[in-house]
DNA sequence: TGGTATTATGTAGCACGCGACATATTTCAG
DNA sequence: CTGAAATATGTCGCGTGCTACATAATACCA
């Protein structure tokens, strides 16, 4: 009766349910999953140049689906694009004022969120569980950020 | 540089990338991964009675997500919706005969990418995946159908 | 310098996920 | 038996993901 899962629809199911979870609680500042951890990216290097290309490399996502997530963002006043001046074809992206001071909620949602996941699970385990999800991005040929690196070497 | 991935966005980059590598390999035969893993759950259940909310409750899906996913099918030819005599808000799906002449097509593909998504992991390191995947998917509240068997005891 | 290749982004159309609202049928309390 | 609760499904609108096409700007080779 209760039949064996296949790890494909598992990770999605897993996936998912993150993802609700996310959106359910970030809701009240009008904010979804990917939108926020998009954010918390750009805050976290507001240092830095960072374009549309960046999100992409660093999330492995399609430029087509960053573009969606940014021009949402953008319509809801959280970041601002500029083109850069070195480099015309780019277009920075800053976090404004208002998504700097969501920030710190922003992070402390995540952290929390990723502590209810690794509810009960050993610094070992944590560990090992990374090590096994690097390890299968790298079977199926997932484009890491760390991987992109290797390549120019 | 190479920041630190949260884990949410990592489950993300996985489960897109196991997506994107089954609709390449199932589009020849006009079916997404999604509509191949519904496809092989109603294959393999041939001699039951199977209706959404079994579609749902395997896969942990919201009956909106499944309503499409089987519209789809049924335009294509692959199944056909039935309304169980017994219970006639049920309606019992069943695969075509131009279903069944891909499943075995089907479970080989979903086979092919289980073994090159845990390529190099030995038994010991697979059972012990599978385990953390259960207890994250436990500890972020996900209702699996083991789950909803022991809410009826 | 001129022309081609590469890079960064724009956009359309689709699949799949959801919540929220709807109807139809069955169940069950009274 | 009758009306309310529960169950199964229908549907809309939206966010997120993709591929496949496009343009504009830069890079680079001849």
């Amino acid at each position: 009766m209760t039949e064996k899962k296949h790890i494909g629809p598992l990770i999605r199911m897993l996936d998912n349910t993150i993802e609700q979870k996310m959106n359910n609680d970030v809701s009240q500042m009008e904010l979804t999953s990917a939108q926020v951890f998009t954010l918390h990216f750009l805050c976290k290097n507001e240092d830095k140049d960072i374009c549309r290309k960046d999100i992409e490399a660093f999330f492995g996502l399609s430029h087509a689906t960053v573009s969606g997530i940014i021009s949402r963002l953008e319509a809801k006043g959280f970041l601002e694009s500029v083109s850069a001046e070195d480099d015309r074809r780019k277009k920075l992206i800053m976090a404004t004022e208002k998504a700097k001071k969501c920030d710190s909620t922003v992070a402390e949602q995540i952290k929390e969120t990723e502590e209810l996941l690794l509810k009960n699970f050993s610094e070992e385990e944590k560990e090992q569980l990374f090590m096994y999800i690097s390890r299968m991005l790298d079977n199926i040929g997932a484009q890491t950020p760390e991987k992109r690196e290797d390549e120019k070497c």
